[in-house]
DNA sequence: TCCTTTTGTAAGCGGTGCTCACATATACGA
DNA sequence: TCGTATATGTGAGCACCGCTTACAAAAGGA
């Protein structure tokens, strides 16, 4: 327990609140995580929560960002030995955002919950996802900059380059790849193999 | 109100269940889906739903299986004309997909729950499901067939294209367009042009 | 020190999924 | 036609949920 002694007062509740919650998350599924449960894992009454979250969602809301961040970062490190090639460097982007929703489906089914991002006091969320639409779109930018690209529609290409990687992400989380005849200890290699097709149909030849 | 008298016995409860739930779907969000509010508009009690599916989970496949049976039909319309050409045909598919998603944004949402499929009592999902890969995986074969597309990968052209599709309607559903600089009013085109570039980057050329 | 503000508690409201004893209607064999 | 077995719906109730509210305790500034 990480509860900093037996004070009436908590220190830091709503750290402590988004940390159950993530723990909560590890352990069972996303069905599992309740108000309620966080704060009984945080060691406070059912009520406690709403001192510091209005609603639920704001609960969720932060937890997402606080996930985000933590994709974020991991795609940052995965990334940092990626060269210097600007395409090389949008493919590491997608695979390690794949990785890491692969690795971590319930975190990721948190950062991906419809309409989060557009909550008032989703502000960490906001930033985070625009960290991460920036990196990703400076990459393809740098790249058809470099003539690596086929098409000039560099728009189209970024909405169906992050639709294919979040739908790959996607598929996995609602279970959708054992329909399209994918074998589960096949997954990964699949939707990368998927990726790197993307990413080849699109390279100036 | 579909009650067919105000006999005890209902005659089609699990039907009317069903349908109660696809109006419910319609009216509100999916988070307004109950098994009691679906038995209220069914003019049944609280736990005559019980009767007829095991848990909520039940009905709810059940809801996604006529969903989808209306996705497959729209599919199959909209398809209809679009002629002989396999690769049209193939993008035909996506694009009506996509529209059926975009127009029915709650149906879609029930279509995809996570797990839906995997449950026993979800035969006629399945079914449905099966049919519409099927109809997919045809028009693709057929493409690669007939030559028509540059690369031998036929497989991961066919997650490439479904993970495309779905993440583009997923996309709008987690209302993740505006984030990517796409203008609201907009989705609709901007979805349609990244599929069709995609379908441009696998065509032989 | 006193008093205000912040933060936690405990009880409670209406909602949920689900169960179970019971009531009722239908189906079917005698 | 009757009688009963079976299928189907009722209504109360359980545990849990999100959320509110009256109250209590701690923290911090005057």
């Amino acid at each position: 327990m990480a509860k900093s002694g037996d004070k009436y007062h908590h220190g830091n509740l709503p750290g402590a609140l988004v940390q159950a919650a993530l723990s909560i998350l590890d352990e069972g599924g996303a069905a599992d995580l309740s108000v309620r449960a966080a704060a009984r894992r945080a060691g406070v009454s059912s009520g406690a929560p709403f001192r510091h979250f209005a609603s639920r969602e704001a609960l969720l809301a932060a937890v997402a960002g606080e996930a985000l961040r933590r994709l974020r970062v991991g795609i940052e490190e995965a990334t940092a030995s990626a060269g210097e090639d600007p395409l090389a460097r949008y493919e590491a982007i997608g695979i390690a955002y794949l990785a890491w929703a692969f690795a971590n489906p319930t975190h990721f089914e948190i950062i991906s919950t419809r309409g989060l991002l557009d909550r008032e006091d989703a502000q960490g969320l906001r930033e985070e996802n625009g960290k991460l639409i920036e990196a990703t779109e400076q990459a393809l930018r740098d790249a058809a900059g470099a003539g690596r690209i086929e098409s000039r529609d560099v728009q189209s290409i970024l909405i169906a380059g992050r639709a294919l990687v979040y739908g790959l992400a996607r598929m996995r989380l609602d279970g959708h790849y054992p329909r399209w005849g994918v074998d589960p200890d096949a997954v990964d290699p699949a939707a990368a193999g998927a990726l790197r097709l993307f990413i080849e149909s699109i390279r100036r030849r």
